[in-house]
DNA sequence: TTGTAAGCGTTATCAC
DNA sequence: GTGATAACGCTTACAA
């Protein structure tokens, strides 16, 4: 059978109890014992009984990532992220697909944890705007990180991006190009990021003396049928704006195609700018102008933090603000 | 503290074993004594402690995905396939990034399985190639189901596409809208749905009395960059193709943007055809010709039979091969 | 600094 | 059909 903590204790000539000190890393071990026992640790090849373990001190060595997120490249990043922290710390990554509507969703979060020690979570929008649902879970002692679109309570674990200031910054670059009828294309009404960016459009327009249109401001949902249909829209207006800003690059992705279907041609019809640098910013001709955020680092940074304060490293436990930055491409044309 | 066994035990003034019966629905239990037990069960809320049963039974209640993927779309799509299998099951689904060209691998993934007792395994492409590596696994009696994109040995746990046949007509489609000058972007060389794309495509030619043009057979590897630079080289032939076929669609959104940039028009220059039916297929204006498989249905079935497996279901523990769909969209055009 | 003994909450053995 | 008791491999008290 597989080698355990006994077989190691007889080997080195040491208790069972000195062998779990070395393999905790725990003080008080003479140097040279510890040495004797990682060498029968390392002959013998033998590996600590996680299920042992976690009966004993109830951890499970396990992350989960929870997501509602109809984006799948932002998930893709996120677990990325998460997965390259974990490695070499002998944490691993499970995965919890959630619905935010669904009534059951905190009881379903909060039993998964209990069943599996589930050591701590990370959380993404839009699970990570709820505050009840945090609240709920902070009440069942559960460990999570955070990832958002602001600065949150500094109490908490979390890493944010600077939302609000990429917004006014790319309506700042807009409006720079000259343009003055600008639409605006909202996103998920559950994402706190949706109101960010929609405000860093507002207040940017204001900065510059300019009036928000009604008429070329759209709820959208994320995605790119949404972003469709409010091109449908817009374009379907007496007077159609010069560049639209959608608050996610599916969304951009979706009025170009409607823009294209109407004969229209991007830029010179039509500026058009995302948000979030996915993939498919790239991937459409003309390429997006848009706000590019380092997801992965983002969630890798989460990770790390969570774990961090599992192990006890109070220093290295810090949040984070991830600043964004602004992508030029050709979709944004000087008028 | 957790309610355990031993509470529901003396609540249902039974033995904890008969308790443990009830709870693994084993047989030998009277009916009575059952109900009893289970009343207990619920009016106490008792959960059985995966840690204590893990270590008892070495089972962990975990799959694991394993994956080496550069397609986002088709990561979430399996997942989420996986996920949704794993739901009401008491199965978790833990996610492995592995890199295919490593050769820590095999030993890792071992490493990873014995440590955390992980139940099964869900493999996809190109890992699901890698002959060697799947009989390292079985040599360490590593229980897992392979998605693939042929039919694999009878006594092996897959779930399968039909590439060959489906590229065969999707082939015969360009060719059936008078197409004669047909180019071909090869996939990644280590997935075999590569090879059995790009075979299909050939007998279809061979099958109409065609001719392939080395000139326009250009290596891929399944990325929209490896796409748009062979769209690149194509269009500096001397002649270029009415029709190009792409092994996957990001490919194929990649040569739609060389020809876009070329001032090429689609289709009216050239038709395009892609494979799998991403999203990025219909957020591309002209929407793509392509392959539709039911990636989440297949990851679904897959995490499906495993589970039957370990819960000893031999009759629900089958196999399966998936038909693919060819979705006609305005990418292609009759000449 | 090290060791002994108890016990975590299950499942397995074997007797009744 | 049912139950007492050992055992899984580790960590935690507490001693030494």
């Amino acid at each position: 059978m597989a080698v355990t903590i006994k077989d190691v204790s007889k080997d080195a000539s040491v208790s069972i109890k000195t062998v779990s000190r070395v393999i905790n890393n725990e003080a008080n071990v003479a140097e040279l014992t510890k040495n004797k026992v990682l060498a029968s640790v390392k002959k013998l090849g033998f590996r600590p009984n996680k299920s042992a373990q976690s009966l004993r001190s109830k951890k499970s060595y396990m992350l989960a990532l929870l997501y509602d997120n109809p984006n799948k490249s932002y998930l893709a990043d996120v677990q990325s992220g998460i997965f390259n922290a974990c490695k070499n710390t002998g944490y691993n990554l499970v995965i919890q697909e959630c619905n935010y509507k669904s009534s059951k969703l905190t009881n379903d979060i909060i039993q998964f944890v209990k069943d599996f020690k589930i050591d701590g979570l990370v959380i993404t929008p839009p699970l990570s705007d709820m505050q009840d649902f945090l609240s709920n879970l902070e009440a069942s002692k559960i460990e999570y990180a955070v990832i958002a679109p602001r600065i949150m309570n500094p109490d908490s674990l979390y890493v944010s991006s600077n939302d609000y200031e990429a917004s006014y910054n790319l309506t700042s670059e807009i409006i720079n190009h000259r343009h003055r009828d600008i639409g605006f294309i909202k996103g998920h009404p559950k994402h706190s990021a949706s109101l960010l960016r929609f405000n860093g459009f507002l207040a940017a327009l204001k900065k510059h003396g300019l009036e928000p249109n009604e008429q070329w401001i759209k709820q959208g949902n994320f995605s790119f049928e949404s972003g469709f249909d409010a091109g449908v829209e817009i374009f379907e207006s007496s007077k159609i704006p010069t560049a639209i800003f959608a608050s996610n690059d599916s969304m951009a992705a979706g009025i170009m195609k409607s823009a294209q279907m109407k004969g229209m041609e991007v830029p010179n019809d039509l500026s058009l700018t995302g948000f979030d640098d996915s993939p498919i910013a790239q991937q459409i001709w003309p390429a997006l102008t848009t706000i590019k955020q380092p997801v992965q680092q983002m969630a890798a940074h989460a990770a790390k933090i969570l774990i961090a304060k599992f192990d006890g490293l109070v220093d290295k436990t810090k949040s984070k603000e991830f600043k964004s930055e602004l992508v030029v491409r050709e979709s944004l044309k000087l008028l």
